[in-house]
Formats: structure tokens, sequence, C-alpha cells
DNA sequence: AATGTTTGATTGATATGCCAAACTTTTCAT
DNA sequence: ATGAAAAGTTTGGCATATCAATCAAACATT
């Protein structure tokens, strides 16, 4: 891709994508199941938005229907849920303890990028991350940041 | 605002509306002038695409227009441009030098992030940034106190 | 049984943002 | 001045993403 502007569009997960597939995660851990309506009220939309952005997801063949259309994710959508859960992880902790943004904001910034972030950016802010937790067990090194 | 992961709509500039802007910003840096033709060329978009856009960025005051259809940013509009460029600047240059991500790589993350990043971060990022190069330079560190 | 209520899902309308194609306006060269 | 090229707008089509309104079925209530 020549335009490096337009891969906004090009990723293969749009930001509300992304938290329809975790919604469905989310619910199925906590409570065993997830609905179309229960989906609609974990992301507080209407179940007439839910209905059609879940379609959409089924064709993609991100999320699997059964015969009483209860949700569950498929092996791919099971793969894309953790990586941006991953992702979010990664990148709310380097905002909160690194730079000392604030949980709130963090939250806000975190949830906004999760989706964005590459696989490779996501592996190296990953061993940064464990790296600044050993030179902190070690007192004497490198302060990083004044928060 | 309840919803974190709606915060992504409520944002107040799309990746697309943030582009025509850095597009102004670049073409007049560079030849002077900024047409509707140009910031279609210059993002690889058609005419028809960037005089809608650009018609509901001129509605929303980001953009002034003169009697021979030449395009400028408004002062708001500049302002939008500055805070863009700024961060996609600032988290292009954590990810390549503290992170060891490759330019491509970063080029494009940082791109996709650049209007999605909040002012405190962005603060905060700056700060991390500069304490890096001071602890460069001079190994023994005096974190400056945080603001 | 009849009526009402809650729950679940679909359909229709609106808005962004892209393209292609048709059309108008402006500019410029001869 | 005229005709072609360049610039700009408009229209129609597609995809995403939202909500309001509606339909359907299950569940109460009397």
């Amino acid at each position: 891709m020549l335009d490096v502007w337009k891969q906004f569009e090009e990723n293969n997960l749009t930001h509300s994508a992304a938290h329809h597939i975790l919604a469905i995660q989310e619910l199925r851990d906590q409570r065993g199941y997830a609905r179309v309506t229960d989906v609609a009220r974990h992301l507080n939309i209407t179940t007439g938005s839910a209905s059609t952005n879940l379609k959409s997801l089924k064709s993609k063949g991100l999320i699997i229907e059964d015969e009483n259309r209860f949700l569950q994710l498929s092996p791919e959508g099971q793969a894309l849920a953790k990586a941006v859960v991953q992702r979010k992880q990664l990148f709310f902790t380097f905002l909160t303890e690194t730079l000392g943004v604030s949980h709130d904001q963090a939250e806000i910034d975190a949830c906004k990028t999760e989706h964005l972030i590459s696989a490779e950016t996501a592996r190296k802010l990953e061993k940064f991350l464990n790296n600044k937790d050993n030179n902190h067990k070690d007192s004497s090194a490198h302060p990083k940041v004044a928060a």
C-alpha cells in the first residue's frame, strides 16, 4: 500500500467490530452465554445496531450462532479478541506506569488505539515493559520519567 | 461519558478529516497554495470525495476558501493540524527510538493513532522522551520535577 | 380466554466517507 | 473568440455504524 494514511481504513477490525467481539467474550466469561440483546446491553447500543453489526461479523466468520441464536466466537474471532485485549493492556500499563497518565485518560487512550497497534509494536512494547520491571528491582538504575 | 469505548466516535477529528487538514498545511508549505484538486491528488482520492469532505470542514470553520477557491486553514484548523503533527512525531520517535520498531511500521502506527492520543498523554510522552535524552547525555540522571 | 407487558430481533432512516461518472465552470492557448 | 484542458460540483452507488420504530413471541395478570 502506497498511502500510509489509508491503512487506517484497511484495518482488519474496526473499533466497533473489536468491541462487539470483546463483548461476546466477556459475556460468555461472565454468564456463560451471549445473545444479540446481551451484546447490545453490554455496549449500550440498541438491539437493532447490534443485530446489524453482528450479522456482518457472522458473515466474516468471526462469530458463530447456534440453533437457538446464542453467539460465540470462532477460532479466528477468539484470536482477534485475545490480540486486542493484550494490546489494550500493554498500552494501558505503559501509559499509567511509565508515563504517569491518569487512570481515566489512559483507559480512554488505550481503548481508542487497542485495535490499531501493530503486532510488531505490541511485541516491542511488551519487551520494554519487562525490561523496566527488571530495572525497578535493581533500585540504582535508570529513572525513566518524572511523574 | 459512561461508555469508554464510545469515545472513539466522539473524537473531535476523524482520521479522514485530520488528513485533509494536514494535506492543506503541507501543500501550502510546499508550494504556497492548496485547491480541491491538490488535496485530492495529495491524498490519492477523487476530486469528488475531496470536494464533499472539504465542504464539511469548511462548514465547521476549520478551512477557509478565498474568492479564487484557494484553501487555507482557519486558526482552529491550524491548531488542530499542529496538535496532530506533534502527536504523530512524538509517537513515531517513541516507537523507533525507545522501542526499536521499524521505520515503516512506526510510520503506520503513528499515522493511525495521531488524531486519537489525548493532550495529557502527548504531554507526558514528550516529557518522557526529554528525560530519556537527558539520561543519555548525563548518566547521573536528575529527573526534573513534573508539572 | 383476553389483555397487557416484557423481551428479542428486524427493518427503515440518517450520517460519514469512499468511488465513478456526468456535468458545469474556469482557464488558457491558439 | 473559440475550443480543449483543467478544476470543481453533483449524483448515484456501496459499506459502515448508529438509532427509532416496528414486529413477533414469550410471559404475566386478571
